[in-house]
DNA sequence: CGACCCCTTGATTAGCCTCAACAACCGTGG
DNA sequence: CCACGGTTGTTGAGGCTAATCAAGGGGTCG
């Protein structure tokens, strides 16, 4: 078994006893490779389940009509990704590998006995959901309300910030997305991605090497982002163990 | 007990069991008026737990560091709001009142006791809140990747739908949102959004009076909003009932 | 009656998109 | 090994969408 499973995420917030740590290995037992560039489930086919990230970045995205593409989502090891399979029998966005990446299937109903199983784990798993939806509502606000310079400070805070909670040595980011990607989690096009990185790297607040980003200054970056910094998860109201 | 309760919700979805039926009741015990304009909770308040809508019409917005504003949510009767309350101590969204409305508060540690003693309506919940995830997603793309008009006719089309969905009768939309606030849900200024709502009713596809908003030609909005129909939950997965 | 909010409309500006051309890089196959 | 096509990154010029600034009208509430 490769990468960074459910299991260590979830320790992270809680003590996990050895009953609940066997459930979430049983359910992570299926490994799939997925290359990148290529994609696990395309928006409108049939879906069976959600998925875990084991290793490896990935991406989100849904279609417009009018040949648009939107990035909703950008995963990384130890998240779930297409929840949306536990409310609709299609899948609702197509999820791309980024990168060389692992992940596991989770049928529904393998899910759905996580709750009467492991109920302090369903109300968890709960939790971690409403703060990425929280984070979602984050996104939106940087589209919706702040210029392009501040929606690419954004993303790059949020990256790095997600980056570090997975390795916190690591102060450069391996950027796997190319600018038309960053566009379209921005909502912006390549070419004005281009233009604003450069005037980022021009001001000093960061600087490129190949895909390699460093941030210079992270406070000035934050602060023109209007970013919220990453909150605790707060676990006092879930059930007791077992 | 006035209003749209989540029993009554949920059982579009499932058939409810009578103890399921009493443990939500229990839940939505308490009543809370909200006058309209003013708000149920602001961000960055601590809160206790999330809400369920009775009755009335409620933003969720957030605040921008340079004065902007941007709603995330439009909230109606049946629906959880201030889900971020499972996730962290603070309130992540402001909360505010568009018609005077009722509430349900919940606090925390009630909504955990759900997992442990009614886990298929736990579980019905995530599966509820994965598709709001999925609609938060679909806006993103509206705000990220379609010109002005198209935004406010996707508004326009999720707030009949969800309308409908409780009153089927209803064919006009009440609109509760001023001009300024249909901006803030879709990324743009008061006076664009006035001159996108005469464009659409200068090519008939809507009617104005007052406050009131009656689409001529669904069909044609959704087409230009590039709308998703609203879709219907999957429940297969989720645990037995009791 | 006056103050305030909301809607409406016009004129101007600015931010971002479109189109276009080229350089750098990569994997592939000859 | 190199030639090649395709993708990605870079930069310039010009146009369009939506923001800004400004002013006035209608409604409601104190």
């Amino acid at each position: 078994l490769v990468g960074f499973c459910l299991a260590n995420r979830l320790s992270h917030h809680i003590d996990l006893t050895d009953a609940e740590r066997a459930a979430l290995n049983g359910l992570e037992a299926d490994q799939v490779h997925v290359r990148r560039g290529t994609s696990l489930i395309a928006e409108g086919e049939r879906s069976t389940g959600p998925y875990i990230v084991h290793e490896g970045w990935l991406r989100s995205s849904v279609l417009l009509g009018n040949g648009g593409r939107q990035i909703v989502r950008i995963s990384l090891p130890g998240e779930l990704i297409g929840l949306s399979a536990l409310a609709y029998p299609d899948a609702a966005e197509t999820i791309c590998a980024l990168t060389d990446a692992v992940v596991c299937p989770i049928d529904r109903r393998q899910f759905g006995a996580l709750f009467d199983d492991h109920p302090r784990l369903a109300a968890l798993l709960f939790a971690i959901t409403a703060g990425e939806d929280t984070a979602l509502a984050e996104r939106l606000a940087s589209v919706g309300r702040t210029p392009a310079r501040a929606r690419i400070a954004h993303l790059l805070c949020d990256l790095v910030a997600r980056a570090r909670a997975l390795d916190p040595e690591a102060d450069a980011l391996q950027m796997p997305l190319t600018q038309e990607e960053i566009g379209d989690v921005t909502g912006l096009t390549a070419v004005h991605v281009n233009r604003m990185l450069r005037g980022l790297a021009d001001d000093g607040m960061i600087a490129r090497r190949g895909n390699v980003i460093r941030l210079l200054s992270e406070a000035r970056l934050i602060e023109e982002a209007h970013c919220i910094a990453a909150r605790r998860l707060v676990t006092d109201w879930l059930p007791r163990a077992g």
